[in-house]
RNA sequence: GGGCCAUUAGCUCAGCUGGUUAGAGCGCAUGCUUGAUAAGCAUGAGGUCCCUGGUUCGAUCCCAGGAUGGCCCA
C-alpha cells in the first residue's frame, strides 16, 4: 500500500459520466436522427395523442417550386416549425401540412428554357404542360428534402400542392361562386404586347435596352369655359388673363399614344404654376418650369400659383381629337422630368391604367395587335405606331400645339425574343371587382378580427388592400389552372358561367385541369346552354389560365377542409406578402366566406448579409440553406434563428454562425453536465419534490419560473425572448447551482440521500430544460433526451411525448431567496478575490449577513449554503439591512478528497483527509 | 420619387406607459481551476443610446427635420 497522505483520492469519487458528446459534429448526425424521428414517427404519434385536445393550425404559405431554398427560406420555415413544436408540446392538435405554389410563367420559362424553345406557340400546350409537372415536381422533391432537413415536423409525405387535380378543382369552384356573386367580369386592361410577336408578355419577359424617342411638350388648350374655371382655382380674374389662351404643358416620349389620351395627371401636393409666356398662359409645375419652357422661361412671368389638389376634375380640349382630356391626380406623378402633368392613356399604360379605374376613364384602344391604328385614332388609321410618332409631332407643330421637341434616349422595354420595342395595350382580361358587394370594404373590416405581428402590419395589409384596383386574375399562358370561360361563336360574347365552372371543376378533380386542352367544349356544357346574349348554342373555350396569386390565395379553401378548421390559427410569412399572399387570401376568403382565412398574421423579415445588404449570388453572399446546413448543422442554424428578432430583418453570415456556435456550445455543455451526473441515479432512488433538500428544491422553482415565463413567450410568438430566457436560464443555473452541487455530487457516497436529492433535482431540471429548448434545438433536444437513463424518461421516450409545463409554481419568495443566494455568491467572489484568493479554493470561512426575512430560509439550506457560496464554513447566519459576507481565512488543512479545510487525520488510515470523506472511502 | 420599417457596447439583442452610475449573452483582457477539461468559475475593459433641433424640471424613450440601411411600390 502506497502512503495514504500521497494517495489521490480521485477513484473514490463519482466523476461524471455519459456518453452524450462535447463535440455536437450536427451535420454529420442530424440526418439519423430526422430517420430515427421518421421511423418511430415521433411526430404522427404526437398528433394522435394530442387529438382529443384543441386544434391549432398553422396553414403553410407555399413557396413557390423554383429553385433552390436559401437562408430567408431557413428563417421562416423553421419558425413556421417551432410555433408548430410549441403548439404540440403545449398538447394541441397542431396538424401541419406544408404546401407548394407550383403553377406559374417563372416555371414555364424555366421549362422553355430547359427545352430550348423560345416560343411556347411553338409546343402543343398538353406536352409543355407535361414537361412543366415534371420540372415543378422536381423542385418539390428538392425543396422537401431541405425542409426535411431542417429538422421540420409536419406531414411531408402528403403535402398538398396547386398542381393537384383536387387542388385545381377548388380553384375552379371558387370562380365558380365568384361567377355566381357577379364578383367577376372581362374587361380591358393595359398589357405588355409586343407588336412582332402580336402577343401578350409578362414582366419577365422584357428586357431593358437603350432607346431613342421623340421627346415632346405639348399644350394641351383649355376652351373658354374650361379657361375661365381653372383661372377661379388659379384665385384670378378673367381681366388679369387679358384673354390669353390657356394651356396645360404635358411631356410625353410616345407621341402615338396621344390618340387614346383621355386625361392629364398632376400630383396632389405638388405646386402648378400659371406662367405668362408671350401671349399665351402656361400650366406646369414651378419646379418643373426651367427646365421644361427652356429658353422661354427667361420670358415667362409667373401669375399665380396653386396644388395639384386644387385642379383636380378641371378640364382642357385634346390637342386633335375632338373630345376633352380631363385633370387628375395620381402619386406617380414625378418632379424630375417632364412638366409635372403627365400625359394619361389608360389604354397604354400600367399607372394610366390605374388611375383610370379610379376616375373611371374610358380605356381606349385605338392600336390592333399588329401595331397599326385602327378607326378609332380618327386622321392616323392605318399608320403604324412607330411610323405615326413623326407625323403626329408635325401635325401638333403645325396646329400649334407643339412647345418643344427634342430626341431622348432612355431605357425602354424590349421583347427577349424578338428585340423590338414592346407597348402597353389594352387587352381584354377577367377581373375580380373590388367593389363589386362591396368585397374592398369587407375585406378591410375582415382585418379587424385578426391579430397582427407586429402590430403595424395590420394597417400595412388594409393600405394593401385599398390601394390595389382591380384584381386581374386571367393570363395567357399555359401552365396553369385555365379559367373556365367559353365564348359564344355567334357574338363572340364572354361568358363565365358558374354551371360551366362547377363541370370544369368536377372534371378537373376527376381528370386534371389539362382535360380543358383536350376535352371538347360540349363536356363542360350544361344540358341546353344557350348564349345569354345571343341564344346560340355553338362555343369555344377560352385558353387564359388564373393568375397563380389566386391560386395561392385559395389555399385556406383547399386544405382547411374536412378534419381541419377554417380559419387557420396562424400565419407566419415574409413582409413582402402583405402584398402577396395575406392579401390574396384575404380577398378570397372574404369574398367567399366572408371572414378573414387567419386568426394572426406574423410577419418575419427579411435576411441581409453581415453588412446589413441583400443577400447576393454575384456578391457571394448568396446563401442554400441545403449548403448552410451541410457546413453548420440546422441546429445552430436554428438557435440563430431564435437570437435574431426575427419580425425585424435580420442578419446572417459565417461569423454571426460563429457566434451563435458559441452559445450553442455553453448550452450544449450544460446539458451534458446533467446527463453525466444522472448515470448511476436508479428509479427508486429519484427523490420526490417536496422531499428534496432545500437548495435542489429551490433549484426546482427556479425552473419552474424559467418554464412559465419561456410558455409566455412562446404564447406571445416571442421565440427570441424566450432564446433570451433559455440563455439567461441555463448560464444562472450553471454558475450557482451546479457548481454548489458538484461537491455533494461527487464526493458523498453513490446512494447518499443528499446526493439522490441533488439528482433528482438535475433530472428535472434537465427534463424541462430540455422541452423548453426542443421547439428551437430539436435535434440536440432529443439527442440529450435519449441520453437519459430509460428508467428515468417513463413513457416519454422522445422529448416531443413531454409536455411544455412547470410542474410546479415558484413563489415570489423563492425567487428573492434565489437572487440573495447570487447576491452573497458574488461578494464571496469580490472578497476573495479581493484576498488574493479565488472563490473556487474554499480557502475562506464566511459570516453571512441576511435581510431579517430571509434568515429563516437561509438557515435552512444548512451546509447547502455552504456548497452555493463555495467557502469551507459558514460560521454564522446573522440578521442585517442587507446582504453582506465577512470572509475569515479557512479553519484547518484543506482535504485531499474533497478539498474543503477540515479538521483531517480522525482516521489513522486515511491522514490527508476529513471524518466525512473517510468515512465514505471506508464504505466503498 | 412614394408608403412602411429599422438604427442602443466588436457581434446578437434587453431596456415596461420619459425619472438616479443604460443591461444580458457571446467575443476580448486578466486571474483561478485542471474532479463538466477543445470544459468550468470569477473579475475587468468596452457605449456622444445615428445626427440636428424642439417639448419637458428631466429624453435612448415623445415631436419635427435629416443621414444610413431594408422591404413593398413607382
Amino acid at each position: 500500500m502506497s502512503d495514504q497522505s500521497e494517495r489521490d483520492y480521485r477513484d473514490t469519487l463519482n466523476l461524471p459520466k455519459t456518453a452524450f458528446p462535447m463535440k455536437a459534429d450536427l451535420p454529420k448526425r442530424e440526418p439519423a436522427r430526422i430517420d430515427w424521428w421518421r421511423e418511430r414517427g415521433t411526430y404522427e404519434r404526437r398528433l394522435e395523442r394530442n387529438k382529443k385536445n384543441a386544434p391549432w393550425i398553422l396553414h403553410d404559405g407555399p413557396p413557390y417550386a423554383n429553385g433552390e431554398l436559401h437562408m430567408g427560406h431557413f428563417l421562416n420555415m423553421v419558425l413556421k416549425d417551432m410555433f408548430v413544436k410549441i403548439g404540440l408540446l403545449e398538447g394541441k392538435w397542431a396538424n401541419f401540412i406544408p404546401g407548394w405554389d407550383m403553377h406559374g410563367l417563372p416555371i414555364e420559362l424555366e421549362t422553355l428554357k430547359h427545352l430550348g424553345i423560345k416560343d411556347f406557340h411553338e409546343i402543343d400546350p398538353l406536352e409543355l404542360r407535361e414537361k412543366c409537372k415534371e420540372r415543378a415536381i422536381y423542385w418539390l422533391e428538392r425543396q422537401r428534402a431541405t425542409r426535411v432537413r431542417m429538422g421540420n415536423f409536419g406531414d411531408w409525405e402528403h403535402p398538398y400542392r396547386t398542381i393537384d387535380p383536387s387542388f385545381e378543382a377548388t380553384i375552379v369552384e371558387t370562380l365558380a361562386e365568384l361567377a355566381e356573386k357577379s364578383q367577376l367580369y372581362k374587361g380591358l386592361r393595359s398589357t405588355l404586347w409586343c407588336v412582332h410577336d402580336e402577343t401578350a408578355l409578362a414582366e419577365a419577359e422584357i428586357e431593358y435596352e437603350p432607346k431613342v424617342s421623340p421627346s415632346v411638350y405639348v399644350r394641351f388648350t383649355a376652351s373658354d369655359a374650361q379657361r375661365a374655371a381653372i383661372l377661379a382655382r388659379f384665385n384670378v380674374s378673367e381681366g388679369e388673363s387679358e384673354d390669353a389662351p390657356l394651356s396645360v404643358v404635358i411631356w410625353t416620349t410616345t407621341p402615338w399614344t396621344l390618340p387614346a389620351n383621355v386625361a392629364i395627371a398632376l400630383r396632389a401636393d405638388a405646386t402648378y404654376g400659371l406662367y405668362r409666356v408671350g401671349g399665351e398662359l402656361l400650366v406646369l409645375a414651378t419646379a418643373l418650369a426651367e427646365s421644361a419652357l427652356g429658353e422661354k422661361f427667361a420670358q415667362a412671368h409667373l401669375v399665380a400659383t396653386t396644388t395639384g389638389e386644387k385642379l383636380d376634375n378641371a378640364a382642357v380640349r385634346h390637342p386633335f381629337l375632338d373630345r376633352d382630356s380631363v385633370i387628375v391626380l395620381a402619386d406617380y406623378v414625378e418632379m424630375e422630368t417632364g412638366t409635372g402633368a403627365v400625359h394619361t392613356a389608360p389604354g397604354h399604360g400600367a399607372d394610366d391604367f390605374e388611375t383610370g379605374m379610379k376616375y373611371d376613364l374610358p380605356v381606349l384602344n385605338p392600336v390592333d395587335a399588329r401595331g397599326h391604328f385602327t378607326a378609332e385614332a380618327g386622321p392616323y388609321a392605318g399608320l403604324f405606331i412607330f411610323k405615326a410618332n413623326k407625323q403626329i409631332v408635325a401635325d401638333l407643330e403645325a396646329s400649334g400645339h407643339l412647345l418643344r421637341a427634342q430626341e431622348y434616349e432612355h431605357s425602354y422595354p424590349h421583347c427577349w425574343r424578338c428585340h423590338n420595342p414592346v407597348i402597353f395595350r389594352a387587352t381584354a382580361q377577367w377581373f375580380i371587382a373590388m367593389d363589386q358587394n362591396r368585397l374592398r370594404a369587407r375585406a378591410i373590416a375582415a382585418t379587424e378580427s385578426v391579430a397582427f405581428t407586429p402590430e403595424w402590419g395590420e394597417t400595412r395589409l388594409k393600405q394593401m388592400i385599398e390601394n390595389h384596383p382591380e384584381w386581374c386574375i386571367s393570363r395567357q399562358r399555359t401552365w396553369g389552372t385555365p379559367i373556365p370561360a367559353i365564348v359564344c361563336v355567334a357574338c363572340n360574347e364572354s361568358i363565365l358561367d358558374a354551371r360551366v365552372a362547377r363541370n370544369a371543376a368536377k372534371r378537373f378533380r376527376e381528370a386534371g385541369a389539362g382535360s380543358w386542352w383536350s376535352d371538347p367544349v360540349e363536356t363542360y356544357l350544361p344540358e341546353g346552354f344557350a348564349c345569354p346574349k345571343c341564344g346560340a348554342t355553338s362555343f369555344e373555350k377560352e385558353k387564359n389560365i388564373v393568375d397563380i396569386w389566386f391560386e395561392s390565395g385559395v389555399t385556406h379553401l383547399a386544405v382547411l377542409r374536412d378534419a381541419m378548421p377554417w380559419p387557420s390559427d396562424l400565419v407566419v410569412e415574409g413582409g413582402d406578402q402583405y402584398r402577396g399572399w395575406f392579401r390574396s387570401s384575404l380577398v378570397t376568403a372574404v369574398a367567399v366566406k366572408n371572414a378573414a382565412p387567419y386568426r394572426h398574421v406574423v410577419k418575419n423579415g427579411w435576411v441581409n448579409d453581415e453588412q446589413g445588404r441583400p443577400m447576393s449570388k454575384s456578391r457571394g453572399t448568396g446563401i442554400d440553406a441545403a449548403d448552410a446546413m451541410g457546413k453548420w448543422g440546422a441546429d445552430v442554424l436554428r438557435l440563430w434563428t431564435a437570437s435574431t428578432e426575427f419580425v425585424d430583418d435580420v442578419r446572417f453570415g459565417p461569423n454571426v454562425v460563429e457566434q451563435v456556435g458559441r452559445v450553442y456550445r455553453n448550452v450544449r455543455n450544460r446539458i451534458r453536465f446533467m446527463l453525466s451526473n444522472l448515470d448511476d441515479l436508479p428509479l427508486e432512488g429519484v427523490v420526490e419534490r417536496a422531499n428534496m433538500h432545500p437548495l435542489d428544491g429551490l433549484a426546482c422553482a427556479v425552473v419552474d419560473a424559467f418554464m412559465a415565463d419561456v410558455r409566455r413567450f412562446y404564447d406571445a410568438f416571442d421565440i427570441h425572448g424566450a432564446y433570451l430566457r433559455v440563455v439567461e436560464f441555463e448560464s444562472a443555473m450553471s454558475s450557482l447551482y451546479f457548481d454548489a452541487m458538484k461537491d455533494p455530487l461527487y464526493a458523498l457516497a453513490a446512494g447518499d440521500e443528499r446526493r439522490r436529492s441533488a439528482q433528482s433535482a438535475l433530472l428535472y431540471a434537465l427534463k424541462h430544460l430540455l422541452t423548453a429548448i426542443a421547439p428551437l434545438l430539436s435535434f440536440t433536444a432529443e439527442e440529450a433526451w435519449q441520453e437519459i437513463p430509460e428508467r428515468l424518461r417513463g413513457d416519454e421516450a422522445s422529448v416531443f411525448d413531454s409536455l411544455l409545463e412547470a410542474h410546479g409554481k415558484a413563489s415570489s419568495e423563492d425567487l428573492e431567496l434565489w437572487n440573495l443566494l447570487r447576491e452573497l455568491r458574488a461578494r464571496v467572489a469580490a472578497g476573495t478575490e479581493h484576498a488574493g484568493a479565488t472563490i473556487r479554493d474554499y480557502e475562506t470561512d464566511a459570516t453571512v449577513v441576511v435581510p431579517a426575512a430571509f434568515v429563516h430560509r437561509v438557515r435552512e439550506l444548512g451546509d447547502d449554503l455552504r456548497e452555493a457560496l463555495v467557502v469551507s464554513h459558514v460560521l454564522a447566519i446573522e440578521e442585517g439591512e442587507r446582504a453582506d459576507v465577512r470572509l475569515t481565512p479557512a479553519e484547518g488543512s484543506k482535504c485531499r478528497r474533497c478539498w474543503k479545510y477540515r479538521e483531517l487525520g480522525a482516521d489513522p488510515e486515511h491522514p490527508s483527509i476529513c471524518a466525512p470523506c473517510a468515512q465514505v472511502v471506508r464504505s466503498l
